[in-house]
DNA sequence: ACACTAGTTGACCGGTCGGTAAAGTGCAAG
DNA sequence: CTTGCACTTTACCGACCGGTCAACTAGTGT
């Protein structure tokens, strides 16, 4: 027998918190979301939140981490593995992410951008905490960048001497523009109007560092 | 004679909440900057704010207004005439970003970004009327990117048949994610180490549009 | 001398912010 | 049956938000 609830895992309020943060905070933004919004959607007191998490910070801080393991489990493996060839692989991501803010717009009225790289610029200026979190899911994106990009390489599909790190780095900058731009527009069809730089940007990089003066 | 003083030229508190809203704004966020921060920092009541303004949005957008301006007249203008040849007005370019980012951390303690892709994020989602002001303002900013691509396509820099409109707004696009990327890094070399991308994607840009389909 | 007006001042408004405190609830193990 | 604990509930806190208001000040034109 052996019921594992740990004890009657009744409505599991912690996680409905963790869902109402992100569906909030992503669709708008940190500050102008409060936490007495976020628990009227997620049905629980205030109170309760305070016993999960020790405040909104902590709450957003979880809710990134799980939005970040969301984000690599449903976009960055399958992007990956799914389609071949560099030039596949740069629309499919492409795709993607407008198909993610064309949802989120019909959900939210709201064409969100980069959850990531709102809070980045929302929250980088004055709080050290989220800012350093965001760096960190936003360099594990890179990482998968790179290791296409290193795939690339194998297959002969870029120069040997590419530079894959600077390139990666390069290609989620271009990424966050894009979004940046699609915000500003609210519309998501600037996602794909700009998608071709990305093919622009990754087939064309120089051999090697210049390695200047 | 005739001391064209209209009234008798005090302090001009107009310019000083200008000056006051734009130092603060650009070196944090709309929202987490108070009109009584403003004022203070103005030397202004705040009765007085809503004597020049109808209200923070109002204030803000004059502002904007005046940091286009100033960043036209300052950055973009000179860029333009400035250097010779593409390559070498990228670089000016950036250069001139770099130094912008680097002056405002020593000035405020804090990289702040892209005034303009910084309120485009915070406001897109929630306030229309400072979105579509921010967006006439990137686009104004395209222009001046797409003159600079034009003459590097009379001068015989770039194919003929290149098309400058598309690639000025990826130009921007890139801009402002690079610039999203220094502020999570809150570090100015990340604007140098990612501006090479620039010269990558101006000068392979496809012949033509594909015209897919 | 007078009225007019642009500009200034400080007190005040209701609402919301993130966060706290304390009492209560119900299950489970002793 | 009782104790302990995870969790919930409600009331409350001071601070701050953007914005309003009426009274006041001082130059200007007549």
């Amino acid at each position: 027998m052996e019921t594992t609830t740990p004890h009657h895992t009744r409505h599991d309020s912690r996680e409905d918190l963790l869902k109402a943060a992100r569906e909030l905070i992503v669709g708008r933004s940190y500050t102008s979301v409060g936490i007495a919004e976020i628990c009227a959607r997620a049905g629980v007191r205030k109170g309760s939140l305070y016993h999960f998490f020790p405040g909104k910070e902590a709450l957003t801080l979880a809710m990134l981490d799980a939005l970040y393991a969301d984000f690599e489990r449903e976009v960055l493996i399958p992007g990956l593995a799914g389609a071949n060839g560099l030039h596949a692989r740069i629309e499919a991501f492409v795709h993607a992410i407008h198909a993610f803010e064309t949802r989120m717009q019909a959900e939210s009225g709201q064409l969100p951008g980069c959850p990531f790289g709102n809070l980045a610029v929302e929250m980088g200026t004055h709080n050290p905490t989220l800012r350093r979190a965001i760096r960190g899911h936003l360099d594990a994106v890179t990482a998968h960048f790179r290791s296409v990009l290193d795939e690339a390489v194998q297959d002969g599909e870029l120069p040997g001497d590419t530079n894959t790190e600077a390139l990666a780095e390069q290609w989620l900058a271009l990424m966050e523009g894009i979004l940046v731009m699609a915000k500003a527009d609210q519309d998501p069809a600037t996602v794909l109007r700009l998608g071709p730089a990305l093919v622009t940007l990754l087939t064309h990089s120089p051999p090697e560092v210049p390695h200047e003066r």
